[in-house]
DNA sequence: CTCCACTGGTATATATTTCATACCAGCATA
DNA sequence: TATGCTGGTATGAAATATATACCAGTGGAG
């Protein structure tokens, strides 16, 4: 009796040329190496430069289209055509090869993770944390009590500061993915950090965490952390338009 | 207006699903998941596993069977036929660019960032799991323990049985991390898996997990979870080269 | 031993992707 | 306006992948 409930997820996927093509644009545009505006080269010379046929090109092309990335028009050449809310959605969601566009990390997703991962890594960093860690994170703290009222360098301090912490959980999937959310968490609440309030407060978090740091304490460096990401959460979830 | 000193000079290569096939089926055997005189799956059960027709698994054996890894012949399952020096050539020789990124993140990194990351997802499981779900894993499990003496075949269930989970986290973020985290697992751990015992106990274990689950228990899932990756790494660990 | 369920081997038809080669239609400018 | 670009379209061919059959060799259960 051999049935198959084996209904597998991991199954062979195959990329097309004109997949291919469009992914490699969609990257020259995330990287600034193709702005708004730019003409593309012609159909015929992109097939000549890739190798593939023209119709194949034109494949590519209108996959860019439908991004809403492309504005092609009878007769002249192609234009890049990419705000920047459109190319941080793109930017934010690199999974995107399948049609569902649009759809993508909801806020929930992004902080959620982030409690997993950052709470791990406070543990972690409450174990391996040094002196010259410690000097560092002192030296952020102090750059940040004098930013309450310039939020972007706030927002580098803050993005360091994170950064030298997962530092120290001496792991180094741990410190991407935290970096990766973080940069996920920060697309979705710019605006919000153009508050006055909620930088005051992320600065006092911050000196908590510290403390449960220098004191070597997991549990407590985990709580510290946890009500940090929480606070950010729900700050930014009250500030989103729905 | 000339401009265009365009950065695009690389054709597109794509590959094929045989080829695809042959390269997974290629590594299974450099890695000793396949070793010489293994039974492979039947072509039939091949095609379903990998969610492709019954000609496209031919064509990738055709390739294989060109390299001299594998005897195929009428009637019988087809055998691995790799000595250890056709399997020297190819672990040298071809263009096998890409794992390499995996090899320079150590071992306990890895599977210190499964258990933070697995561990989430089976409390998020537990709170989210339905009928539908259970019923998934139920399959899985039946198939699996018909399946102690199939390396290949109880793999490709285990890592389904994984993403399953996974999904009932309702979370992509940690979705696409657990995959991920369980490639690099996988790539590092290949050889343990031909070995008899360490099948049975993953399936044990599995049935626990699933059990915990069923009830619905966060705290039991959490823990089954652990457990279970705990174990899978202890034995990795002993039994690599250092 | 025979039988039969499994195995690989083969044939057919169809859909998709990619390609090459045309020709048509819109745009810019000399 | 006329010429040479541009994108838009049509056709046929090849390669790939799929689905559905049926044929032929193997090996184990009865």
């Amino acid at each position: 009796m051999k049935q198959t409930p084996f209904a597998f997820e991991k199954a062979l996927k195959n990329q097309t040329k004109k997949e291919i093509l469009a992914d490699k644009l969609i990257e020259m545009i995330l990287t600034g190496l193709l702005r708004d505006g730019d003409e593309l080269p012609s159909e015929r010379e992109l097939a000549q430069l890739f190798e593939v046929s023209r119709e194949t090109v034109r494949g590519g092309l209108a996959l860019l289209t439908g991004y809403g990335l492309l504005n092609v028009s009878h007769g002249s050449k192609s234009r890049v055509c990419a705000s920047e809310a459109v190319i941080d959605s793109f930017r934010n969601h690199p999974a995107r090869q399948q049609g569902d566009e649009l759809n993508n990390l909801d806020i929930e997703s992004v902080f959620e993770s982030r409690i997993v991962v950052e709470s791990a890594i406070a543990r972690r960093a409450a174990r391996h944390i040094d002196e010259a860690g410690l000097k560092k994170l002192d030296a952020l703290l102090e750059a940040q009590s004098q930013h309450f009222d310039s939020p972007v360098n706030f927002q580098l301090s803050d993005q360091n500061f994170h950064h030298v912490i997962a530092e120290y959980s001496r792991n180094e999937i741990l410190i991407r993915y935290a970096d990766e959310l973080y940069t996920y968490a920060l697309n979705i609440r710019r605006q919000v950090m153009a508050e006055h309030g909620s930088i005051k407060r992320s600065y006092e978090e911050h000196v908590r965490i510290v403390e449960a740091l220098r004191a070597g304490d997991p549990d407590a460096a985990e709580r510290a952390m946890l009500s940090h990401i929480d606070s950010v959460y729900y700050t930014t979830r009250d500030k989103m338009p729905h």
